[in-house]
DNA sequence: GGGGCTATTTTATTGCCGTAAAATATTTAT
DNA sequence: ATAAATATTTTACGGCAATAAAATAGCCCC
């Protein structure tokens, strides 16, 4: 089923725009995004996943960190709120051309 | 840049919703189908790729397929319709979550 | 004091889809 | 007549992101 393909990729591949957009409410720590992502958007990317696209998405300077209490919080910077905007608008767009 | 390589997979990934998106309006033979995913919706995939992805589709029953004049025109069925309308209704659906 | 849950890191692997490659046939300008 | 563009097929390959694996540490509770 091409359907649950997609789900199954596209749901992952946008992981870090699920992310960014849960990081605008507040600072989370990756282990919390991971249950924040399943109740949210029923995404349930493996253990390490979310860990994986934070590093990512902060050594391209979209998120940033710090540590508290043995947990490391994220925060969404300045770059990665462009970012978010523009990959909705991008997802938006698609949706458009397509209901046409 | 992860907008890049979201439009780059996701457009490439998406491939099939597009194309049966197209064959809504009309047969259309995969040649012809790569010209209109230029225009319409601005995606560039290789020249074998719609040959390949139509290939897959049919194989599923998603469209079925005539020769005419040298050309394999191929035609949505109504399988395909349906899988078009909750591809759609899927990607509305991220768009909603991420916007509120 | 040890089992279970929370929390993170690094490295190696895998799955999959688009694409490159190679081959072929027809049609259309020049 | 021939080069270029149109049109399709089959097989093999590559890239890359999520994931599996393995290791580590704090915390709670019984």
């Amino acid at each position: 089923m091409p359907l649950e393909r997609l789900k199954k990729k596209t749901s992952k591949e946008i992981l870090w725009i699920y992310i960014l957009r849960l990081l605008t409410e507040r600072e989370m720590y990756a282990y919390e995004l991971k249950q924040k992502l399943q109740d949210r958007f029923e995404i349930f990317p493996a253990r390490v996943t979310s860990y994986v696209v934070l590093y990512r998405l902060e050594n391209e300077g979209y998120v940033s960190s710090r540590w508290q209490e043995n947990k490391k919080y994220y925060k969404i910077t300045e770059s990665g709120k462009a970012l978010l905007d523009e990959g909705i608008k991008y997802l938006e767009g698609i949706v458009d051309k397509l209901v046409i």
